[in-house]
DNA sequence: CAAATTTCAGATAAACTACTCTTAATACAA
DNA sequence: TTGTATTAAGAGTAGTTTATCTGAAATTTG
């Protein structure tokens, strides 16, 4: 995939706080409850949004995570890049490093078009409007919508996905 | 990275192959050694491609594999499908299984568009043409022009990238 | 037929990613 | 001050991907 699952699961927990009718502090465990994501693994995750300016922490009763920024004032790819790095929008296609207009690979004009395309798409994809979509009906942020009982699991597991691709 | 490292190989070597002057029997240590491929993982990997009827192989002297049809009727999504499978062009952004028009996340819109151009891109890029352009000048294919000594690894260690950026 | 060359197939090892668990540090409340 | 809720930090575990190795099967050449 293109984004790794913890960058995925940071861009969720992001959209959710930006869901919220007011900026606040939010416990980690609420939104790893909400996201069906481990609790400890997304904690990890957070601090990496934390410490990169993105969110504000607080520790102790009452504490949580809360946007820094308005959420109009951070794009998806404040997030990606947090994360998983700006090398998702600068890599070569291959992967070569130093694929440049100096030393290309052969799809390189191809894919730096592509590429640009993909990353003005996620500057300019802020948390708010993904966050006023997530609280439109029939949009849903994460895995499953509520927590997987052992039938349901079932389920999926033998193909019946209970929505319909594009 | 969007593409497995297996995959990138496949693409390359298929992208080399596409590049000869004419379709023959290469042997697999040959195609390893211009691109610096582990020749054992490249075998492996070139598999997927002939049980896919990309390649044909030919065992004993003067074997090898060959592509299967012209290089002008092989796609890059046509390699890319036969290795990493063609959930690349059909995933959500954020992996969430089932994301469609009926159950879609905040970034199905946008995300359905840029992808769509992805595929097409691929889907449109041929064989004929990478190989045409792995053969014009200041075109490399591969990591490395040459195999890596322990000076020019040490070298590229300290950030002496011997080529450009963007 | 024997030897050399090559793909095919499977086992093993190393590296990376995803996830879990434990212990600290911090802040509030009774 | 003691207990509780919460993030921070880091060590440890499991699974997947990547890479290596060995032997078998197929085909040509002498």
């Amino acid at each position: 995939m293109l984004l790794s699952k913890s960058c995925v699961y940071g861009v969720q927990a992001a959209i959710y706080m930006a869901s919220l009718p007011r900026n606040e502090y939010v416990s980690i465990q609420e939104i790893a409850g909400k996201l069906n994501i481990s609790f400890h693994f997304l904690t990890k995750v957070l601090q990496n949004l934390t410490q990169a300016g993105l969110l504000v922490s607080y520790r102790g009763p009452n504490g949580g995570v809360a946007l820094a920024r308005h959420s109009s004032a951070i794009s998806l790819a404040d997030v990606i890049d947090s994360i998983d790095g700006s090398d998702v929008f600068k890599e070569c296609l291959f992967g070569l490093p130093g694929c440049g207009v100096a030393d290309p690979c052969p799809a390189h004009e191809h894919w730096t078009t592509m590429r640009s395309r993909l990353h003005h798409l996620c500057s300019t994809l802020t948390l708010e409007e993904l966050g006023k979509r997530a609280n439109q009906l029939n949009v849903r942020l994460a895995n499953a919508h509520g927590p997987m009982n052992p039938a349901k699991l079932l389920a999926t597991m033998n193909g019946n996905v209970d929505a319909t691709a594009v």
